[in-house]
DNA sequence: TTATTTTTTTCGATGTCCGAAAAAAAGTTG
DNA sequence: CAACTTTTTTTCGGACATCGAAAAAAATAA
């Protein structure tokens, strides 16, 4: 119900619409949870008649200051953070560097800590006002065991995020992989467009997957599904940053690229290549100027994630696959390759029916995604249980009702 | 409901802790089927007397004759039909021939309903006694569109079945995947052990896949998912049966073994090659005597396993996976090498918390997910829509509900 | 016969939803 | 400006699924 509600202030009678809920329904809820403070009414008496008869409608809002949710991103020597209220606005953010090759699991977890709490005194609010957090981190993320298994942004493995800030904070907390964080935030941007099966792949440093399926993000049995980087190209093939040989990362990242067009051999170790920010940049200025080395780079790798398509559309087949990351501002040298690599790869009978999206990037998306989800999660809090009881209003919240 | 229920007859107090819903509601609840007609008293006085004081259970069984489902299977040049009765017992099956060389759009969905009818007839049944017609087909299938669109069974491609069903018969039909009908079957079997997020992989005539994530079958956005045995291995690989190169089954299925141990050169097109019933068996006796030819060949083909696993377990991460299939007799020949696949293609962090097992292949699966589904759809039918209304009892049932 | 035990049923009560009617709050009209 | 129209919101009673507690039923044990 909160949900619909993030289309904007709305009269009760525009709620039942949305919803399918009857006017009576609606009535019942929202004075419930006017009660409840979530909501409120809001009286502008300025932009109001739109010249009609009738009794007016009175709008409804939810309570901006109701509660509070911190989404947090992790990617290599970065943390950002920001604060968002009730209706899902973010009135606050931050972003801090922190020693990725330094940090551990032992240090992270309190440098973690003290960062949030520096962040949520400068905005000056309570600790105890945050209600969620949501992580997001590159790499192998478990959901489940809520901790990092593997980061580029760590030099440790296996740092456990959920329950260090559970403990610090009276706060659910949960982590995520930051491609599930964009597949969630284009299921939240766009409801119609992006629903039932698709799939988000982010060429960037790394190769990540998002899956949403039958209208649902998927995490897998373990919490750490969508690992398309990891998954096999070639048997034997380029070295990969995880050690393994032809990983679809090992052909599609940048230190990859830089290596392909560099003629470097295909085992040159990822460490030893300088493949920095600028570095995927200068290679798509050396295409544009139509050098070789680049565009065959790209072709090539165009090619490779054609093949990776292609079998990611056998085996799950969504109707839509979203490409975005850094990586595909190079898409324009890369496309014919991907037409190649999915016409070779994949039967007719399988290669119908789907499309696939280029979008630009924009790092924003993580922080919506994360926020998108947190408010989910925020509204189960206070629907889910279903403990309307008295007209308490507790401050001890969830971990209290968990009990 | 119902579905618990299959536990065998049971009294209402089981009942309730099977459902975990209380005494009373079961008392609702059973009245009500009672009184449809659905479920029926057991009083036998034979078997009594556990032993035990108060007042003895009364056991409630479902009452066989209330519905009846069609289970076919569709694959080469044979088609297996069973009839089951609303308690889920088959009672009738039958295997007839048919010309897959012959069969096309045109001429096969009139003989599916001629081979129905007459099998009803043998059954001494009228045709609107049943409710439900669930179909499975080898190959490319379309859920959605309720077609065939490539099968092994048949000439010509996208073959209507669910249409000319649904038009000749009053009753529920849908069209699955066979190896999707083993997944189900597993899950029904042992909803413990087969829960949450687990994969079927079916190495045979053909390869196939069953998915079941986060407790459902997945079918995929157009209903084809699942298509493992075309997801591309090696790019330019051998020749598959579907044209292009490299897809698994192109190393796995039995013309590819046969192929790989004649030393024959991978784009022999298996059309050229005679790799009949009998082939697999003689392989494996081969491999038995030591045949290096033999061995070699299912120990690529494990390795190839290996490599299409570690590429399933990268992109969604099932908790367990399953292999069956004629082609899994040859296991002990391909495991060392699907482990050496699985280890080279897979990060150590990916490489846990699942399991690997080898299920003896038994065609019997196929019917039983077929009737298990057609159960759960049954089920729905009764209590789904949700139409109690008067005591009357409808004999044109569901498509009437749907206007 | 009375007590005990176990299963089943009955009897409110709660929570979620709906439809219909009533109430509220405007604008329109003569 | 009083009576009517229109639109939104609320109130009211009812349907339905579920539960807990108590009562009833049907057996054995003492």
């Amino acid at each position: 119900m909160q949900t619909l509600r993030r289309n904007g202030p709305l009269a009760r009678i525009d709620l039942g619409k949305f919803t399918k809920l009857s006017p009576a329904t609606v009535t019942a809820i929202t004075s419930d949870l006017l009660a409840q403070g979530l909501i409120e009414g809001i009286e502008s008496d300025e932009p109001k008649a739109p010249l009609s008869r009738g009794r007016p409608r009175s709008l409804l809002r939810l309570n901006p200051d109701a509660a509070c949710v911190i989404g947090l991103r992790i990617s290599v020597n970065t943390i950002d953070m920001s604060l968002a209220n009730f209706a899902g606005e973010t009135f606050l953010t931050q972003r801090i560097s922190f020693d990725s090759a330094a940090a551990d699991r032992h240090n992270f977890p309190d440098l973690l800590v003290e960062a949030i709490k520096s962040f949520t005194k400068q905005a000056g609010l309570d600790q105890n006002q945050i209600k969620e957090i949501g992580v997001a981190a590159q790499g192998v993320v478990e959901l489940n065991a809520g901790m990092v298994v593997w980061s580029p942004a760590f030099n440790g493995r296996e740092i456990p995020i959920v329950e260090p800030l559970q403990c610090a904070f009276d706060a659910h907390c949960i982590l995520s992989n930051d491609t599930n964080m964009i597949t969630e935030a284009l299921h939240w941007s766009d409801p119609t467009k992006y629903s039932g099966t698709f799939a988000v792949v982010m060429v960037d440093y790394g190769v990540g997957m998002g899956l949403y399926l039958d209208n649902q993000l998927f995490a897998g049995a373990s919490g750490k599904a969508a690992e398309f980087g990891h998954a096999n190209h070639i048997p034997g093939g380029a070295l990969c940053r995880c050690g393994k040989r032809g990983c679809m990362e090992a052909y599609l990242s940048d230190y990859a690229l830089v290596r392909s067009a560099s003629d470097l051999p295909e085992d040159t170790d990822p460490k030893d290549i300088s493949a920095g920010a600028g570095a995927l940049e200068a290679l798509i200025e050396k295409a544009k100027i139509g050098d070789a080395n680049a565009l065959k780079a790209f072709a090539d790798a165009g090619k490779v994630l054609g093949y990776g398509l292609a079998r990611l559309l056998a085996m799950i087949d969504p109707k839509r696959i979203v490409l975005t990351g850094a990586g595909m501002r190079a898409f324009d040298y890369m496309e014919a390759g991907m037409h190649a690599g999915l016409e070779e790869a994949l039967v007719t009978d399988l290669r119908q029916n789907f499309s696939i999206d280029v979008m630009p990037w924009n790092e924003d998306f993580i922080r919506r995604g994360l926020i998108a989800q947190a408010m989910e999660r925020l509204d189960q809090d206070y629907t889910g249980p279903g403990i309307p009881q008295a007209s308490v209003q507790r401050q001890d919240g969830e971990t209290e009702a968990l009990a």
